[in-house]
DNA sequence: TCTTTATTCTGAACGTGTTCAAAAGAGTTC
DNA sequence: GAACTCTTTTGAACACGTTCAGAATAAAGA
C-alpha cells in the first residue's frame, strides 16, 4: 500500500497507521472501523493515532490527497491517449473511478457530508482547495486543442463547470450499488456525450442568449467557492 | 409550535420532546444540542426520548414529515395563485423555502447525508418515499393546464426531474450563507426561468434527438429510485 | 558521560448517541 | 382491593471519537 520509503521512524509509524486505517475501512467500512481498532492494528496506543492525525476524518483526507497526487500521471497519460473533447472528458473521469475503485467505500465517507463547505471533508471545503485547483487545471487542459471551438465568454468558467460535472458522476458512482457499478459506466457514456454536444451547440451564434443565461447562473453559484 | 391538541398523556410527552428538540436545534444547532439536553428540557429522563424516537435523526425526520404535511395547503394556494409553468415552479419552491426558513439549520442536518439512499435521513431514502411521492405529485399538478405543451415522451418523467431540480435549490439554500440567503433567491429566479425555457424549447420537433438523449440519461439515473 | 530539551507515545478520562434491565404507573379482571 | 398485564419512565452502562497530563524515548549540548 505505502509506496514511498519511510525515512524516519515517526514517518514509518504514521504510514503504518494510515495503512491500518485504510485496510480496516475497506474490510468493514469507515463507520465500523474504530480508532481503537486502527491503533491496535498499527501496534500503537489509541492516542498515538491522534498524534499523527487530528481526527478520523483527517485520515480519509490524507488518503484523498495522496490519491490525487498518485493519479496525476495516469491522468496525463489518459489525456495524451484520448482525442477530442468527449473522449478526453470521459477518459479523465474514468481514470479517477478506476483509481478509486478499491477504496470506493472510503470515498463515500469523504462525500458523505455532501457539498457542505463548512465540513473539513467535502470537495468544496477550503481544506480541499489545493486539490480542487489542480483538478480544475486538468479540465482546462482538456479544452486546449480539443478540436471543439469554445465560446469566448464561456471559456473561463467551463473548467469549473466540468469539474462540477465530474463531481456529480463520482457522487453517483459512490452510491451506485448496481453490479460492478455498471449504471455509472452507462451514465458516464451518455452524460459526457451530452455535455460535449451541449458545448458544441452553445458555440452557435444563435445560442448567445442561452449562453448569457447559463453564465448568469454560473456567476451566482460560483460566488462562494472563491 | 405544536398546533395539534395532545389527546393522551403519552402523546403530550412526545410532543414536548419534539418541541424541546426543535427549540434547542434552532438555538444551538443540531450537533451541539444533546439528547440529554433535549430530555431535560422536556422534563424527562434521557432514556424517555428514545421511547418516543428511535434516534436523534428520527426527531429531524418527524419534523420533516410534519413540515411537509403543514406545507400542503400553502402549496395548493400558491399553485392557484400562480399562472404559467415558470411562475408555478418558482412559487412552489419559494413556499417551501419560506416555510422551512425558521428551521434552516434543522433541514441542514437532514440533507447532510446528501443523496445516500442508505441513510435514514436523505430525501432519497425509502423512509422518505411517501413524502417524495406526494411532493412529485405536486410537480405533476404544475404541468396540467400550465399553458406550455409538454412533449409526450418527456411528460411522465418531468415531475421527477422537477422534484430533483427543487432538491438542488433547497440544497443550495441550506448551505447558502449570504445575507438573508439572497443568492438562493437569485438562483431560484434564474434557474426556474431557464428550466421553463428549456421545457418549451424541448417541445420543438427539431429537438427530438436531444430529448432522446435526455430520456436515456433519466432512465439510467432513475433505475434505483424505484 | 550526564543533563536538558524535543519528540513520540501511553492509557485513563470526558462527552456523545444509544441500549437496556428494571422500576413506576395505569388499566383491567377476578 | 389484589393480582396481573400493558404502557411509560428511569438512570446506569456501553462503545465511540476525542483530549490530555504525563511517561518513555531520542536528540542535542555540556
Amino acid at each position: 500500500m505505502s509506496q514511498t520509503k519511510p525515512a524516519t521512524k515517526a514517518e514509518e509509524t504514521g504510514l503504518r497507521i494510515l495503512d491500518s486505517a485504510l485496510t480496516l475501512f475497506r474490510q468493514e467500512g469507515f463507520d465500523t472501523a474504530t480508532m481503537r481498532d486502527i491503533a491496535q492494528k498499527a501496534g500503537v496506543a489509541t492516542g498515538a493515532a491522534y498524534y499523527y492525525y487530528p481526527s478520523k476524518d483527517a485520515i480519509v483526507m490524507d488518503f484523498y490527497q495522496r490519491s490525487c497526487a498518485e493519479m496525476q500521471p495516469k491522468i496525463e497519460a489518459a489525456l495524451d491517449r484520448a482525442n477530442g473533447l468527449e473522449a478526453r472528458l470521459r477518459e479523465l473521469i474514468r481514470v479517477k473511478l478506476v483509481h478509486f475503485a478499491p477504496n470506493r467505500g472510503v470515498l463515500r465517507a469523504l462525500l458523505r457530508n455532501g457539498a457542505d463547505p463548512k465540513h473539513t471533508l467535502s470537495p468544496f471545503s477550503p481544506e480541499t482547495k489545493a486539490i480542487r485547483d489542480i483538478d480544475i487545471a486538468c479540465f482546462r487542459r482538456i479544452l486546449v486543442d480539443c478540436g471543439t471551438r469554445i465560446p469566448r465568454d464561456l471559456e473561463p468558467h467551463l473548467p469549473g463547470v466540468l469539474w462540477f460535472f465530474q463531481m456529480g458522476v463520482i457522487f453517483f458512482w459512490v452510491i451506485d450499488e448496481s453490479p460492478n457499478q455498471s449504471r455509472t459506466a452507462k451514465l458516464l457514456e451518455l452524460a459526457t456525450k451530452s455535455v460535449a454536444t451541449l458545448i458544441k451547440v452553445s458555440a452557435l451564434p444563435l445560442m448567445r442568449p442561452v449562453r448569457k443565461s447559463a453564465l448568469q447562473l454560473i456567476e451566482v453559484v460560483k460566488a462562494d467557492q472563491v
